[in-house]
DNA sequence: AACCAGGAGACAT
DNA sequence: ATGTCTCATGGT
């Protein structure tokens, strides 16, 4: 089923190539802006950092307050997200950078991000699925609204609930679920903003095409009015 | 002009 | 364990 849905939201929207940045930094650092923000508010930020040199653990780390949160400004909450995305590089420096934390098992790199203040379970797994390459998938309100939609998961469980599923569901070498996690969150952010409250109609949506009698769980789920923003 | 956007922490219950 | 509040900008 989950495979089903990821064939669909490829062969409609193709390979998505995520994530937006160019370096494992500036993937993380984008990770902590887009909390709860619109992408287009976050480029701004990120295009302030560079403007100002500060695209950098060091560089941030050195940035008084102020300063930095006036560069995060156009992301939202920066005077809070200043603070996230400080406490990130501190660890981020003291752990001895990218080289040294690529040889950390992929649960215990999850632990100590979610040790960071500021960092939860979607921004740490944003972390390590695109900027470690770890076999892991991102569960945001986005999957939840989808797989609601379609019935298959109420959208109220927690987090390590869903994420556990996906992952159970969706097995592979490490190499092969670091390339479908990562292409299949990306569809599902892509789903989501392509469809989503502007094509009332059913048929606008490319998990429809197939309705079958086989696809009961989708058929049912395209009937009701409800399922309307997929 | 309300509503939303690729959440997380603090706090009360 | 599970709700509610706060943080804040920019587009529709």
């Amino acid at each position: 089923m989950l495979h089903t849905v990821f064939r669909r939201l490829l062969e409609r929207y193709g390979p998505q190539h995520w994530w937006p940045g160019e370096t494992p930094f500036e993937v993380m650092v984008g990770a902590v802006l887009t909390q709860n923000t619109a992408w287009t508010n976050v480029e701004r930020a990120i295009q302030n950092l560079k403007a100002n040199d500060a695209l950098a653990p060091a560089a941030i780390m050195a940035a008084r307050h102020e300063d930095l949160a006036a560069w995060l400004r156009p992301s939202g909450y920066f005077n809070v997200k200043a603070a996230r995305v400080r406490n990130f590089c501190a660890w981020y420096l003291q752990r001895g950078g990218l080289a040294a934390l690529a040889g950390e098992p992929t649960t215990a790199l999850r632990n100590e991000l979610l040790a960071v203040k500021g960092i939860g379970p979607e921004t740490a797994d944003d972390i390590l699925l695109y900027a470690f390459e770890r076999p892991v998938f991102v569960i945001d309100a986005y999957t939840r609204r989808l797989f609601s939609r379609l019935g298959q998961v109420s959208g109220d469980e927690p987090y390590e609930a869903l994420r556990a599923r996906f992952e159970r569901e969706l097995r592979g070498t490490d190499a092969e679920r670091v390339t479908l996690y990562n292409e299949y969150h990306a569809l599902i952010v892509r789903h989501a903003k392509e469809s989503c409250r502007r094509r009332p109609l059913c048929q606008a949506c490319p998990l429809a095409d197939s309705c079958s009698a086989a696809d009961s769980w989708h058929q049912d789920n395209h009937a009701g009015h409800g399922a309307a923003n997929l």
